[in-house]
DNA sequence: TATTTTACATACGTTTCTGAATGTATATTC
DNA sequence: GAATATACATTCAGAAACGTATGTAAAATA
């Protein structure tokens, strides 16, 4: 009704924010309506465009608020001196830690089941996959090169191009983060993770102490 | 104009789901209406009510129209008697044989991809979604028993339920087609799958001559 | 051949959403 | 403390989509 303080204003944004995440979870990006997410955040539609220029900015920023800390993450691997760490190690560490903090935030949960399964990706949407494209191949030559690393390290040569193994440990994940979302009780995520990534880079060559805990 | 006979009709059908196939790929399934449908097809909005009761019964047969078929392939390998064949063996054939069918068929690609990124799960359609959640705890199921028998036949004990191994041969192979899709020129779907597989199968335990062409 | 379905086409009414325009009261700035 | 920018709320006009109802001519049926 009235204007607020620039720290209102950034508490009004988080709250359309959140109320698109619920919305959009529940109905779907393209059935919920910019006047559904204002009334839902105790505002009107004059705060969404003033805040985003339509619903595909409101998405993104939604994403976005997801996932620049989780790209910050893979950032912060790369910045430390790893020089010494074993690459292997670290692969698996960050496949964990990636997958831990999906299975244990509900926002980054809620967000990566509305981008897996309530959107509809074209137009200007298609967009925002792009960028997230570009991410995912960045991950991939990171993956690439800690592959090369660890092989290297232990005098071991696998049986493909690093490319294709990178390829298949993403896919592993992703496949098993998509699996999980449809039905989250199927199955535990991260112990299930942590066994068959080390199944899949057992196949490589690389030997290690699986984990033999049953699930 | 006229009425056809019932072989025109089914055509009409046909040309229906067809027309649907190629606007929701570029359009998406909410973005694109009844009405672009009908004209793409060179019919009226009225056709498409008298072949199907709404958008979601008309997505639902257009999926069912590649689904089938696939499904098929599953029972039919369940049908032939298979007691002879090498469990492991049956396994690398029916990953293949479906991963093959989805990157040749340009129907099934194009359905795939529209039930991957350009439709939301939610009302009406998340009863399309549970229905292949049904077929894929079967799929599921299927590889369990196998990955058992697989087992059994060699001697050796896996280090993990068999129902977590089949999860992950799932998810990879789920994972795989997931981001071809994205990006079809990216890697070649049947060959890194093969190799990839084998990877997973071999990290299981099992073993045998890994394809060692490179890509 | 008369009757009844069938396979659509067309018209109608209603709902709903969007973007832009405009209004407005309060922070903020100078 | 006057001017200006901010953070919204409200209104408006227009398009578009859906479901239903109704029309219709040719197949199918008897």
């Amino acid at each position: 009704m009235v204007r607020r303080t620039k720290e209102d204003a950034l508490a009004t944004r988080h709250s359309l924010l959140d109320a698109a995440e619920l919305l959009f979870q529940t109905q779907g990006v393209s059935r919920t309506s910019l006047n559904d997410i204002a009334r839902s955040a105790g505002t009107s539609r004059g705060a969404i465009y003033w805040h985003f220029k339509d619903k595909a900015d409101l998405f993104n920023a939604m994403m976005e608020r997801v996932t620049l800390p989780l790209e910050q993450v893979f950032q912060l691997q790369q910045a430390e001196k790893e020089l010494d760490a074993d690459p292997l190690e670290r692969i698996r560490q960050i496949m964990h830690s990636a997958l831990q903090h999906i299975a244990t935030d509900p926002r980054t949960r809620r967000v990566f089941e509305v981008a897996t399964q309530k959107v509809e990706y074209v137009d200007e949407l298609q967009a925002v996959r792009l960028r997230h494209l570009t991410v995912r191949n960045e991950f991939l030559l990171q993956m690439e090169r800690r592959l090369v690393l660890a092989a290297a390290a232990r005098n071991l040569t696998i049986g493909m191009t690093a490319a294709s193994a990178a390829q298949g440990l993403h896919a592993m994940a992703d496949g098993l983060i998509q699996n999980w979302l449809l039905d989250t009780t199927a199955f535990d995520l991260v112990a299930s993770s942590d066994q068959v990534i080390d199944v899949y880079l057992k196949g490589l060559g690389f030997i290690f102490e699986v984990n033999e805990n049953p699930d």
